[in-house]
This record gives structure tokens, sequence and C-alpha cells, in this order.
DNA sequence: CGGTGTCATGACATCGGTGTCATTGCGTGC
DNA sequence: GCACGCAATGACACCGATGTCATGACACCG
């Protein structure tokens, strides 16, 4: 590869003025100019980005520590893939911010983790944004005390910056949607009760249905942890003939992600209970993949994952510029919901039960 | 950050010895290995890539150019997310040669490739990897003629090594799975016609189907293209009615991805028609989100990206170390057909459609 | 006991850029 | 006509490592 020399020599002049034609911080004459990027295009000449941070002792480099490359095939994993979501919103902002974003991966096992934020010290990374693949407390001591960290989809216990979704806040305005419909019997199949989206969505739950003057019905709350697992579908199947087997089943059921509520398409299918004309279904996350190719398609709580990333990135972006001393530690990001087929009116439900197979028109 | 000079200074020693202590590329004597040891770990000595490889004049990185980050909320894109898999299998092997993955997205924008190689080459990559979201034909010219190339799920007509899945191949062995179970009526969704996985696979079909002596019938066979948009069901909606309203219907469907069998579910949910009691469904590229989620979990064949990345990366690596060239420029992988409860015999189709709901086990 | 080989270590140059300072040439004001 | 200022350029040191070569201290051999 040629060096800033060899573009020197070929155009007559010292290196240093190769250097200033390249960054334009001192005159050079039109003259000179020209002949030097005649040079440099003559031999492909690509600075060395090594050569110059070794001098400015500035990498120009954020890193970026996920498990969702890995966690891609991992559909155990309760949030599996869209934690790549994340990276994709925080590339974007990096992006425009003359930074180069290094993304390193887990594998999937955290004990890689020192590794790779040695690999990044030795890049000198100047910020480190890391990605829990779901909301949960942060479950390792991340090595590198001097390096600006923002975690997302995580948190810890010692003030470091982190990024959240506000899980609270998002199934409360779902549920308050399903209520707004005209619900009041409203299932609620949940994620795994440890986990801190469980919690927090349970919260945002119980608050929407007092606010609207329903008892809470502790029956209606099942929890369906098995994720992946071979006996999944036999545990929703379990809770759903829970819910319908008592005298007033619900006209409404809450899954706790859009995998979930997919599975419950295909085992109400079988038990004989349409969607939604029997029973209304929304899922959370906004999993584009499911909830607009499921049939009918599906209601649903966006996950902010992409905001969060992006959120991250400034948040990172500031501290590194010497900006405001984080204001607030732990930034929520609240979602929208997503309105479509699979919530309707229950008033309506039972009238429509026959639909022809010709003549149907989309919606 | 702490030097080799500081750290040098401490331990009483000359920078050399340090380098030696790192490199153990020369005899040190234990007292003075353990003397430089201890003042590393008190200066928290982390060295500095940027100065090693300007000297060595090796990065030890690779580049790896893909849209999946960005694409991954583009439903609309055939394949979508799955490219993703081929990071995955691509950063397990690099991961093992000492080399650090640079990934950079590509933003969904081809017009900002030429800036990524660009910025790839100030980092002076050693290698690249361009990996394309489904695959087709390279649709632009890759800049950097002095950095080896692999491209993975695309190809050119100019002899760069290319890794791309055998759809042909799997397809046929699929079809031939379906023909194993006894069915005879076999429909076919394709993805867009224009497609090359579409036209492979479509030959792999056309060859399984020949070979058990059934006469293709091109009334079988439906593109299905307008993916992600708002007619799409409206679509497959159409092609499943004209399979269902002839003389003699499908006994089995095959799809051109997992996704398009999602939404078949739906509307054969919708259409009273049930999987698999009446009628078997398969799919393409074992997205496990979909495949094992759905009720019933769908029978299709493995797009097998993972094993793509990972040979694409041990060809690159092979290239770089100077070992033989191309041998065949372009490499077929080929992928399992995963079995699961969605295709069932025809014979026994129609025999269970009453299904008690308690008591039912998981198979 | 002197020559020779090995071990352990250091001095110095070098990689590809950039910061600092010096130098040259030329126009301008008094 | 001379001092001065500014534009344009170059010489040189330096960033943090490592390769090359030299050096001093021993041990071993004849």
């Amino acid at each position: 590869m040629a060096t800033i020399y060899d573009v020197a020599k070929r155009a007559g002049v010292s290196p240093k003025t190769v250097s200033r034609v390249l960054n334009g911080d001192a005159p050079v004459s039109a003259r000179t100019k020209k002949a030097v990027t005649e040079a440099m295009d003559a031999l492909g000449y690509v600075p060395s980005h090594a050569a110059r941070s070794i001098k400015s002792n500035k990498s120009g480099l954020i890193g970026l520590i996920t498990g969702a490359i890995s966690n891609a095939d991992e559909v155990a994993t309760p949030a599996g893939l869209p934690e790549l979501f994340i990276v994709q919103g925080a590339q974007a902002v990096i992006e425009h911010s003359q930074k180069t974003l290094l993304i390193s991966d887990t594998g999937g096992r955290l004990d890689r983790v020192p590794d790779l934020i040695r690999t990044f010290q030795e890049h000198r990374v100047e910020g480190l944004l890391y990605i829990a693949d779901y909301h949960k407390p942060l479950d390792l001591a991340l090595p590198g005390h001097d390096i600006p960290k923002v975690l997302v989809n995580c948190f810890d216990d010692l003030g470091t910056p982190a990024v959240v979704p506000d899980d609270e806040g998002g199934q409360y305005a779902l549920t308050k949607e399903v209520i707004a419909k005209g619900h009041r019997r409203i299932a609620y199949l949940t994620l795994a009760p440890a986990m801190e989206a469980t919690k927090l969505r349970l919260r945002g739950f119980k608050r929407a249905v007092a606010e609207a003057g329903i008892a809470f019905d502790a029956d209606l709350v099942q929890p369906t942890d098995l994720f992946g697992s071979p006996g999944e579908h036999q545990l929703i199947w379990d809770a759903l003939d829970k819910f319908f087997s008592g005298d007033t089943p619900p006209t409404a059921i809450c899954c706790g992600n859009d995998r979930l509520a997919m599975a419950v398409y295909g085992i109400l299918r079988r038990r004989g209970i349409a969607v939604p004309e029997e029973v209304s279904v929304v899922g959370y996350d906004d999993h584009r993949l499911i909830s607009e190719t499921l049939y009918p398609a599906l209601t649903t709580a966006e996950l902010p994952y992409s905001a969060m990333g992006a959120r991250a990135a400034q948040l990172l972006l500031q501290i590194l510029s010497g900006g405001a001393a984080a204001p607030e530690n732990r930034v929520r990001i609240g979602g929208e919901v997503k309105r479509r087929a699979s919530l309707v009116a229950p008033e309506i439900q039972n009238t429509k039960k026959i639909i022809s197979f010709k003549g149907r028109t989309e919606t």
C-alpha cells in the first residue's frame, strides 16, 4: 500500500505538504494541490488509520458488544433476535458522527466479554455500548474502568448510564387499548415471572385494569416461560385450557411477546376458537416479521429497540464530547401501540364466524 | 493510556525488554519478566494495536459488509433477517484465527459501499467478506481491487470466490420428502419468479416431481411476490383459492419461505382447512423463530446461512494464508430437510379432524 | 587462562503519519 | 529602499510499538 512518502515523491513535494492537502489545515497552492491529488489517485493512496491514530492518540472508534449475532438462532432467548435493532439504531447515529463502530459479539458466552473489551482497548476505543439480549440487570462486571460506557437494555446499580424500554408504560398503553375496545375479561400469558420485563409489564397491566375499575383476576394471568423448549406448546395449551374452561372465558388475551402470540394463534385454531371473531389476541415487541405476517395481523406494543440504540449512541457521543454529565442515569424509551386486525371489540365477536372464502376483502 | 515506555520505566528495564515479555520472542530472565508483568498490571497497560500494525504492516482485520443490521426491520426483503446467520457463521470462524472482524453495515443503501470499503482500506483490512441479503447476482462493482474478497449469498461473473446456498438441491430434497410421504398433488407458492432462489428451487421441484413420475401441473405453481406489501395476504388468498377450487385440490403445499408458510397457516385456518389434517404445508429457510413456534411446527428446508458464513470465512483465511488459489470459484452449500409436524402422509389426512382439547399429547 | 558461544539486555532506527518551527519568496507600507 | 507580514513549503521530531545489531556477563572447552 502506497504511503504519504510515495505520494510526496511522485508529486515532487514534501510529505508534510501531502499531509496538508489531505487535511486542508494549511494553505497549499492550487498547482501543488493538483499535483498531489493526481499522485494520490495514480497510486491509489489511502491514508493509514493506524498511523494517524498513533500520533493523534484518538482512534475514532466506538466499541459495541452484543450477543445478538450469535443469539440469532437461539429461539430459547425470550427477546431473541430483535436485539439487533438496537445495533441498527446505534449504527445509524454513529455513522453521522465521523466515528467508526467496532461490533463484537459475545458468541452468547458472557465469559468472553473481558476478552472483547481487551481487544477494544488494544484498538483504543473511545467509548463502549453494551447491549443485553433482553431487559435485565447487568449480569457481569464490565472491565475497562476508564472507558465511557452506556448500557442498553440493561442496567446496574453503579450509576452507569443506561437506556431501557419503558415496559410498564408499554403494557399499560396496550392494555388501555384493549379495554377501550370494550373488553373486561382480559387474560395475560406472561413471560417468565422473574424477568424484569414481566414484572414491569404486569405492573402496567394491573394499573390499566385498576383504572378501568375491573377487578384483577389472578386466574387470568398465567406464566408460560419454557421458551423454545419442547414442552412450550403444551404449557400454552394448558394455560389456554384453564382460561376457556372457566365460566366466563376471556374475550381478549395479552401475550408476553409476539412469538408467544404466534403459538397461541395455532393452538386456538386447533381448539376451534377463531381470532379475532371469538377472542382478540395482542402481543408485545412488534416483531414485524411476526406481527405483520400473521393472519390476522397482530395488534402489539412496540419494543422501541431502534430508538433505544439511537438514544444510547447519542448519549455516549454526548458524554465523549464532554457534554452534560449524565443528567439521569437510566433513560426509559417508550414505544407505540400498533393497531392491527387481531384486536376487535367484543360486541362484534361471534357475529361473523362464517366468512366466505371468495369475495373477501382485505382490511 | 500507559505506553510501553511507562512500563519499562516502572520495571527499570528497556522498552525492548517489555516488548520481549509481551511477545515472548526472545529469552527474558524470570526475575525481569516478573517485574515487567507487575508493572503492566499496575499501570493497566494494554498494547496499542495501531502502533503494532504500523510497524508490522499487518492489521489483523477482516472487513465484513452486510445490510443485515439495517435490513432487519425490512419485512419486505424476501430473505430478511436470516442473513445475519451468515455473519454469525463467519464470526465464529474468524474468532479462532487471531483476526478481528470489522463489521460494517450498508444501511440498506448500496451507494454507501464504496465509503465503507474506503474506511476498511484506511484500517488496512486484509480481506473482505461481502454478504448479500438474498441469493442474487452481485449488484454493484466492488472497489478495492487489491483486497482479497469472498462473496456470500451472491456471485459475479468475474470469478470472485463466492459461497451460495444450494437452492436447487434443497428444494429437490424437500420435495422428495413430500413425495415420499405419498403426496402426488403438490402445490407450490413461489417467491418472485425473477429471484435466483425461485428459479433454482423450481428446477429442483420439477426434477423431484419428474423423477417420481408425476406430471408437472403448471396450475399448481403460483408466484406470490409482493412481500410485506399490504396486498400480500390477498395474493396468497387468491392463489390458495385457485388451488382449492379445482377438482383435485393439492394435498400438500410448498411455500417459498417460512414467512409465507406462516401467512398460509392463517389463511387456511380462516378458510376452514386444517394443517396438517387436510393439507400438509412445508416452508423453506428453517427460520426457527417461525418454523419451531408455528403450531403445528413447520417442516422446512434449511437455508444453511451459518454454514455459508463459516465456509466463506474459511475460504478467505485460506486465500490470505496464500493457500490453494480458488479451486472452484462458486461453492454451493447444502442444507438439511427439517422434519416437523406440518407434513404428514395424505392417507392419514382427514382422519383426525376433530381433536379433543384436553388429553392431547405433544409430539 | 584465553577464545568462543549463549543468555540477557539495551541502543537505535523505523513504520506512516502529523505538530512545531524554520525558511523562502514576494507584496506592501512608510 | 528597507522592514515587515503573510503565503507556501520543508526539515525534523515524535507517537508506540518492534526489528536489527551491539554489548556485557558468564559458562564451557581445550
